[in-house]
DNA sequence: TTGCAAAACGATAATCTTTCTTGTTTATAT
DNA sequence: ATATAAACAAGAAAGATTATCGTTTTGCAA
């Protein structure tokens, strides 16, 4: 990642420092809720408000730059949308992570299965992460 | 399913005629919001509280009567906890179906891959149902 | 550049959604 | 039957999200 102005660009979006920096936020920490994401941006913009956020990630998720991962139990985090990939959460550290998962032959299944035609998947896999393992 | 009376008692839940109502909508429909919910039970409690509502979809929540299903980009929808089993949405008529896939193998490669140990997991498909598809 | 129109911004009000409080009623175990 | 702990309804309160509106900024074109 890195040039996000190009980004915003590309999908018809103006460029303001503020939508700037809550992607630079959200790429550097790779996710992140919308309380997090506010009173981390406030560093920087102290003065930004809270709808401008919403508003902004709401453009985002919708020009598909950005990307709402709902968690069961837990408050949904953002990410920039990137190529498609699955989640993990640790139940003891909370952290949430990314994974890397070919699914074909699992939603070729459910295709056969159901009659569906797939074209996208959440899944998010829940357990115990190796440090709190320990 | 049936004898909400002894579920409710299994899981050391009071048994009042608002829960076993709750119960038998959401077994009969399969999945519902809450505000469906709401209006449907109003039917048969018509002086039923919403936050008795809340209060009771969290209490069972809780002792694992009910699960809670977070979808992209809708509300969430409860169903009566089963064995495990994933989801998938129709995007065109919104409607949302169980769907039994073995993910064991993906979850083992998920767990080398990562080193996490998993007890849990949330798969949604989406794409377009055999119906929407004519 | 400069100027214009459209979009974005901040502040705050309005609207949900969910939880909390309180006084009353009900369920269950004795 | 009765006691008590839990559940109930109603409404207030809290929390989360969206809408409104006057001002500022952006992107574009003269």
């Amino acid at each position: 990642m890195k040039n996000y102005e190009l980004i915003l660009k590309e999908h018809s979006l103006k460029v303001t420092p503020q939508r700037l920096g809550m992607l630079s936020i959200i790429d550097y920490v790779g996710h992140i809720t919308i309380e997090e994401l506010f009173a981390n941006i406030r560093k920087d913009f102290c003065s930004i408000s809270i709808a401008t956020l919403y508003k902004n990630i709401n453009s985002m998720v919708e020009v598909k730059i950005l990307k709402e991962i709902k968690i069961s139990n837990s408050k949904s985090k953002y990410e920039i949308l990137k190529n498609e990939h699955s989640h993990m959460v640790c139940k003891k550290c909370e952290k949430l992570e990314d994974l890397n998962l070919c699914l074909d032959i699992t939603i070729e299944n459910a295709s056969k299965k159901s009659g569906y035609i797939f074209d996208e998947n959440a899944l998010v896999l829940f357990g115990i992460c190796p440090e709190c393992q320990r």
